[in-house]
DNA sequence: TTGTAAGCGTTATCAA
DNA sequence: TTGATAACGCTTACAA
């Protein structure tokens, strides 16, 4: 931590005379180095003791030209998702030894392309990123010289390291685990009619795929569009279904917040859940246990997300290839000329109370 | 951005080379030094682009001894209250050209401790720490050689700047507007018996004043206390008053996420919000408005605690007494000797769906 | 208005 | 096993 002006800090040298050593013995005890005897050890940790040295990262990183620093670029930092997720990523970092630097790029394309070029400098050693303006015809932006790996679904390229969710298998899931509990009649909330990326759209694929699969025939009139996924939205789509005269025996909602608003919607209209309505979410945020009834949703193993992108990461700062990476991998799926890596989480139901239980 | 491995990053020296100038142009053009000809800054600029140069930023903290890094300390960045205050921290700092160090200490004594000593060592140039294990006991442990700017209700002392928020007069003019508006048989869900710190205490305290003032008599069996302020502890709260019999006419909830719960509660026993029974809650979370009705909250004017808290972190930093301060200040109180300040955030009443009006 | 040179605190090379 | 010394890339007196 920086002195308050005024005081110098104690350097390495300020510890070498103390305990009667060169500087590189110092830095040989601080670094860990082996062949350091454990008398000058211990006369050296002792004066490090003595003077409450701390090493000075800005040198550190000069010499070495690594910061032990990483970026991490999201939408919103207030979204829960993305509060999760940085939360993880932080936490994940840190087992690695690096600190991670968050940057919400607010919903503005020149905020993303800012964090992709110039602006972080030398100041990190890699990024991982969430974009959500830029998308699939600004892939040349992504070429960049160091360090990437790319979250989310909204590009695809085998040129950056990508971890992504499982959209459409976790909506299929969840869809099917309805038809399995007994529902005929499903709707769906919160589409985004157009769209060929992104959650929504892939969301709505497995809901779609669900369907045939089970021979169900698709209803066009249980699927309800809303563009914002918030509470309101989605107590406002149910009104609109309830309005028309239409009452699902299930709802899948395209997010936990969508649930939620169904759920105040369905209740109001004095349907009870699951017995005559049974809905399920998508995010299994942290909320969604607490509501009433809990929440039924699918988890898309944020955690893991999380993990593999910042180890992936760190074995690009470290110089490592796919082919040689350090941690045990499944399902990986390698580029074998750029080596790049594209991963997806297998995304997982947590069945709560807003679901009926599946007929033996 | 770090390079990859093998590519050797370009120095100032390099665009000095290229733009036949010395490296002290280089770095006065980089700087907004004011006394630069217009030719030489277009021919550095020129060759800068060429090149692509970007500032080594180790190598400028390592020479001025500032990072223009600060670290955020705080219990949860899954709690929206803190990811909303992260949030308006970056923001903040950006603007004053700072860069933040986001540090979950994840309710864990041991990690405020370390938040506060060695760990951060040179990397940042000073910390807002928001402590929640921490307490009056520890007040030694505030006593650090850097700049700290404390947050929160716990610890009180007046040698660390301070920037709290009104939890009493806050809860106050909720349950005054509660009065107002015609209630007088007034709950209040999520105390915490036996507490004399804290949120839950102080907010509590602004109750029993309101009432107070007004001269409505004091009702235990209003008072429902809660461990945890999540939406499932707020129904149950509600449940509970209402399975003993007692049908309030307005809710004080001491956050938003009670307040959920509460509603929920309140409309699953078939009473109209705000016809029967008026709801107001604490912290106008994002999810606030989006509730059914929206809900009446109190803000604790976070957008301004961080404006605070980075201004005054960036005035240390720079060396700045509260007396010189650069920023406009109102209701400043400090301490003539060490100049450290304490500032309360004034709270506001947001109105929304949940209560009624006020009776002219 | 621009250039020279020293030094920030570390790590790394090489020699002792 | 330890020590002297040269970078790393930048800012800043001071000189020109």
């Amino acid at each position: 931590m920086a002195r308050q002006a005024g005081e110098r800090a104690v350097t390495m040298r300020d510890v070498a005379r103390e305990a009667g050593v060169s500087i590189k013995t110092v830095s040989n005890v601080i670094n860990d180095y082996e062949f350091v005897s454990d008398a000058t050890r211990a006369k050296v940790q002792a004066a490090i003791d003595r003077l409450g040295y701390s090493v000075n990262v800005s040198a550190r990183s000069l010499r070495t030209g690594q910061a032990n620093l990483i970026a991490l670029a999201i939408p919103d930092l207030q979204m829960p998702y993305f509060a999760q997720l940085s939360s993880l990523v932080i936490e994940e970092a840190k087992k690695l030894g690096l600190r991670v630097l968050v940057e919400p790029t607010l919903y503005s394309r020149e905020e993303e392309l800012n964090v992709l070029h110039g602006l972080q400098s030398t100041m990190v050693d890699g990024l991982i990123f969430s974009p959500l303006e830029l998308g699939q015809e600004d892939i040349a932006e992504f070429r960049v010289d160091y360090p990437l790996v790319l979250l989310g679904e909204r590009v695809f390229t085998n040129e950056v390291d990508h971890i992504a969710t499982e959209n459409v298998e976790g909506a299929k899931k969840a869809t099917t685990y309805l038809l399995e509990t007994g529902c005929r009649s499903i709707a769906v909330i919160g589409t985004h009619p157009g769209e060929r990326v992104g959650s929504a759209a892939l969301r709505f694929q497995g809901y779609c795929e669900a369907l045939l699969d089970a021979g169900i025939d698709y209803d066009e009139r249980l699927v309800v569009p809303s563009r914002m996924w918030h509470r309101v939205d989605g107590e406002a789509a149910m009104d609109t279904l309830f309005d028309s005269g239409i009452v699902p025996d299930g709802v899948v909602a395209l997010n936990d917040m969508l649930a939620s608003g169904v759920m105040h919607s369905i209740q109001m209209h004095g349907y009870r859940i699951p017995g005559d309505i049974a809905v399920i979410g998508f995010d299994n945020s942290d909320d969604s246990k607490y509501l009433s009834p809990a929440l039924t949703s699918i988890s898309p193993g944020l955690d893991e997300v999380a993990r593999l992108a910042v180890r992936t990461l760190k074995d690009r700062i470290d110089g490592v290839q796919s082919g040689e990476r350090l941690f045990a991998g499944t399902d990986g799926q390698e580029d074998p000329v750029t080596h790049r890596e594209y991963r997806q989480v297998p995304s997982t139901l947590v069945v709560r109370e807003s679901t009926r239980v599946p007929q033996a």
